[in-house]
DNA sequence: CGGAGTGTTAGTCG
DNA sequence: CCGACTAACACTCC
């Protein structure tokens, strides 16, 4: 699930809790989660916790950093005490004790803390990465989707791809970093664009307008602390917020929220399902 | 029970 | 270079 607004609450979150602690143990239970040598970090300290595109990066003295990424349905559950904070795909599993059958790597720090990396599909990963290893990471990403990107840089680059569909484009992390398939679908129905509307019938002020709703979608999503998924709630109250106020995504058959007699639909654009009002949001191709 | 679908993205192929 | 498609995996839903 995580798209930018969920990884920069987990971020936040991780930064509160475990800047300045120590990695005292790192066990892992699945190889394919964890990549590089993981006596690297061990006996080092966390500097910091941040975010870039959807990426989550620890920070940790003498040049390392530990990159996580939790694609479809990694999680990272800090347990201090008997106190949780989470992030990442929300399952059942909250309930459960940790570690359960989906952790994958264990991390614990010298205050007696843990944190545990769960992930279903096995598709995320940590890894160990240097400063200059970072900058060949993130070298082909483009800038983070809520930092008010220059409109004429979308027309450029749109202009690079012009058979993308606006869906794909939004999509590409090469293009604009931290959107996922969630805040596609609700940018293109306040913006009232087609999900399929070609890029090259984009003109430069509807450019302006979508860079703009970029920052205010996701900034507004951070504020709601993510969107959790489906009805889950977790036993402490911690989902996110943002679900209560999405308007197309997994709200097919509802009416359209703004009441246009249209009927909120769902179709496949770009490989990925994709929710839309087809009468506010008009065809463009 | 079987097959399709699932929030991500890297890789392959045309 | 671009875009469509698929695989990586485990689980849920119909």
């Amino acid at each position: 699930m995580p798209e930018l607004p969920e990884v920069e609450t987990i971020a936040t979150q991780l930064n509160q809790k475990v800047s300045g602690l120590g990695i005292q143990e790192v066990q892992i239970l699945f190889a394919g989660s964890f990549i590089g040598d993981k006596k690297t970090i061990i006996g080092k300290k966390v500097q910091a916790v941040s975010r870039k595109a959807k990426n989550l990066i620890i920070k940790f003295d003498e040049d390392l950093n530990l990159l996580i990424h939790l694609k479809m349905t990694g999680q990272l559950i800090y347990v201090d005490s008997d106190k949780r904070i989470a992030g990442g795909h929300p399952t059942h599993e909250f309930h459960e004790k940790l570690p359960n059958k989906h952790t994958r790597v264990i991390f614990s720090f010298d205050n007696g803390s843990k944190l545990y990396f769960n992930d279903m599909r096995k598709f995320g990963w940590c890894r160990v990465l240097n400063a200059e290893e970072l900058g060949v990471y993130f070298s082909s990403f483009g800038p983070d989707a809520n930092t008010n990107i220059d409109a004429r840089y979308l027309s450029e680059r749109a202009a690079r791809m012009p058979k993308s569909s606006i869906k794909k484009f939004l999509l590409d992390q090469n293009v604009i970093a931290g959107i996922g398939n969630i805040y596609t679908d609700e940018m293109l129905f306040d913006l009232r664009i087609h999900p399929e509307t070609l890029v090259s019938k984009i003109t430069l002020s509807e450019w302006q307008e979508i860079t703009k709703e970029a920052k205010t979608k996701l900034d507004f999503a951070i504020s709601k602390g993510g969107t959790t998924d489906s009805d889950y709630v977790n036993a402490y109250g911690e989902k996110g917020g943002m679900q209560d106020y999405l308007n197309v995504y997994h709200k097919a058959g509802l009416p359209c929220p703004r009441d246009c007699g249209g009927v909120v639909t769902k179709i496949r654009v770009a490989g990925r399902g994709t929710h839309f009002c087809p009468v506010c949001q008009k065809v463009k191709k």
